[in-house]
DNA sequence: CGGCTAAGGCTATTAGCCTTAGCTTTATGG
DNA sequence: CCATAAAGCTAAGGCTAATAGCCTTAGCCG
């Protein structure tokens, strides 16, 4: 039994791979183990919670890559620019990796890492926000909103929810145009 | 063995009870045929396509739900009131039932029913739209950009997305500012 | 250099699930 | 009153996750 080597990197990694290319569905500790030439229990020496630590572990990282791209893209940008680069985006994480996205909520409920992840993903967001003067409970909603809209369209448009001819990435551009317009004549109550 | 008497939409209810209580995860044809008072298999005589086919109706008639409250809340409204009726309808069927709501993504591959039940979701959208003078491309964009918010904001606070203490019937105001402002100052490229 | 320990494999097994096949009973219509 | 279709059943096969217990390798420490 020459030994592979694994680590539990490795095995999120196969696991993205089955999702990638065959949906969320795909992913079993079976799949998972074939792919990596073991047999199935072996996996439970890097992943000892099974399939669910499996799938909460691929939600960690599916987050941790948005929270980069989103960092990446608003570098260098401020204002409206920043909020367009993040919102694009995050948009085109989601479909380069369609399944990857749609395998987000399959995870159990929030732990402490998911959690940390999704912080860095909102810190993002927070700080492309900070330059519209908004600040406190207001930001925490701005923050909700934004969140809302890019979740909304990476899940209904990845998911094949629309189905007409119009061209996404004009809808992207309208969208744009009125959160930036939300986001400047933000409601002072 | 005395005859229950089952019918396809008792067993999609039954489905949609499970899913209430214990999550999607619950959903299981042994556990539907255990709440129905009858053995898994005669499942197979009124859902003949087997689990994936009870998931497809749940999605159905969840849809179909959806569509009927939105338009409640439409009736004997209109410009922004209409909308916020709306958005704010959309939350609180999301909020009243997360696990339905959530069951909602797993649905299969879209199918015709699925289909007619989401288009009848859009129209009730773009009659709202209808009073902002939105037609042809445009009035889809609009839509798109509606729902996207809209499902954005249920999936994200369905799956507890948002943890800080500010209060979501805040969030979904302030949303439904920016969103009607959006409306009103549509961009006419 | 020898041996111990821990880690990373394995096989075998259990339990639960979906699904198909084929039989039996009930209800119903002619 | 009987024939037939619908609606139930049991049995069996194949998939999955998960646990238990064993074996081998790698590496460290005296």
């Amino acid at each position: 039994m020459p030994r592979v080597g694994l680590t539990p990197e490795q095995v999120v990694g196969h696991a993205l791979a089955l999702i990638d290319e065959q949906g969320p569905e795909a992913l079993t500790l079976a799949a998972v183990a074939a792919r990596a030439g073991v047999a199935t229990p072996s996996l439970y020496k890097h992943v000892s919670g099974g399939l669910a630590e499996l799938r909460r572990l691929v939600a960690v990282r599916v987050t941790g890559e948005l929270a980069d791209r989103l960092a990446e893209a608003a570098l260098g940008r401020g204002g409206d620019a920043a909020v367009a680069a993040v919102l694009r985006a995050y948009h085109a994480y989601a479909t380069e990796h369609p399944h990857r996205y749609g395998a987000l909520p399959q995870a159990p409920q929030p732990d402490a890492d998911l959690a940390a992840a999704a912080a860095r993903l909102v810190g993002v967001i927070v700080a492309v926000l900070r330059e519209y003067g908004l600040e406190g409970s207001e930001a925490i909603h701005a923050a909700r909103t934004f969140r809302s809209l890019a979740h909304g369209f990476a899940a209904l448009s990845t998911g094949g929810a629309f189905q007409l001819a119009e061209d996404l990435g004009e809808t992207q551009e309208r969208m744009i145009t009125v959160l930036t317009a939300g986001l400047r004549g933000w409601p002072r109550p």
